[in-house]
DNA sequence: CAGTGGTCTAGACCACAGG
DNA sequence: CTGTGGTCTAGACCACTGG
């Protein structure tokens, strides 16, 4: 083993060994100053590997404990959860959303508290319909807190959808995605055409901006969506 | 500013920049070395403090063209696909799978394409039912390429089931997992104790060890089921 | 207490791509 | 051609935690 002088090489090696079962589910490995030694690189070098490895799950490190090969892998999957408008243009279609509802209401209970508020606060509920090569491709059913985004009072999300709206102009700090399936009500349908109690993908956001709900969405896909991503 | 000297806190400074909007969308911010310089810690620092920022979509890094902050910014989410034993038990609940079906015989079309064999290969069929706390919690439907996997043909897979015994045994290099949902068929709803037509969520999940498909899997969820992920 | 990973530093060279 | 990020190195100190 001569000459791996960069990260990447290091880590394909560790696979290599890690796939081949030269190091097998629940071994030690080596540490990395031998590591490095075998390898002919520097320690940071192995770091860095062995670091990236052990954020897809394939490895378990731990100071003074070693680094392991993960007994139990768990797959980790990425999606890319992006503005509808450049979902669709991104497969080639044609984008248009309508608005359907914009209004200033009081949320069902489960809505304040999941967001954290007074049973009796005020949001702006925004529904829109997004569409691709004029065929419904989403429905989207948003509460806005307005105490956080005071500048919703002013957009009518006519030219915008709230979902392109909020994700430029509002900074977040964190939030949490849901993703289920949900057969189609009568009013879905309708607006979706589909038939009553098609199975929908669907999914909840939630975001925050420190201790502050910022807004809570729910989207329904038409039918025949599937959300795709990498191993 | 004074003394980020981790790059944790360089990484927090930049975030806030962004949030605060000091840095907007589409702008070009100072390159490390200035960076660096001004934060008081070395460029090293600073690189791996945006390196990972880039990572989740916030920033968008070009040699040459510098470091700017994303336009459009892309929430990217992670989820942990683990072993459906580990899932139930994670949640406190006690898990039992109950072997439906394994036979040998040859896929439809769609799944011998989808795995780059000819039409008339035989694969291992495995069906199963996982349950959490006696009530269905999933219904597995695996097919395995035996070329890849000769050991599958010694496996009884009463004893642990196929989606453990795969993912503790067999090296993988990389898939591609797909989420959807899906009406419950007569023979779904019977074995998972659900309304006929009810809404599944589902995921279809295809492994390869480098150029050879492994195994291709559905899973379909009991009613309720979410995914969730932080954001 | 001591072994291991986690990180920082200063300096260097390189790869890429904008102008 | 040249500015920028990408990476490597050797050495150092630290933080955690297992034995």
């Amino acid at each position: 083993m001569l000459h791996r002088h960069n990260w990447q090489s290091v880590q394909e090696e560790v696979l290599r060994r890690i796939n081949a079962r030269e190091w097998k589910p629940g071994d030690q490995i080596a540490n990395e100053a031998d590591l490095a030694a075998e390898l002919g690189c520097a320690r940071t070098t192995v770091n860095r590997a062995l670091r990236e490895i052990a954020k897809t799950g394939l490895l378990d490190r731990r100071r003074k404990a070693g680094t392991r090969v993960a007994a139990q892998p768990i797959a980790k999957a990425t999606f890319d959860i992006s503005i509808l408008r450049q979902e669709v243009e991104r497969r080639g279609e044609t984008y248009k959303h309508h608005l359907i509802k914009r209004e200033v209401a009081v949320p069902p209970r489960t809505i304040s508290s999941e967001m954290g508020l007074t049973a009796r606060e005020r949001l702006l509920r925004v529904r829109a319909l997004h569409m691709a090569n004029e065929t419904p491709y989403a429905l989207e059913d948003r509460w806005i807190h307005l105490d956080v985004v005071p500048d919703a009072k002013r957009q009518s999300f006519q030219e915008i959808s709230a979902n392109e709206w909020l994700l430029r102009q509002v900074p977040y700090t964190h939030g949490d995605i849901r993703f289920f399936a949900q057969n189609a009500g009568e009013s879905d349908a309708e607006l979706l055409n589909c038939p009553v109690g098609a199975a929908l993908f669907a999914l909840d956001r939630l975001t925050w901006n420190k201790a502050e709900a910022v807004t809570k969405v729910r989207v329904l896909f038409s039918p025949g969506y599937q959300m795709h991503a990498p191993l």
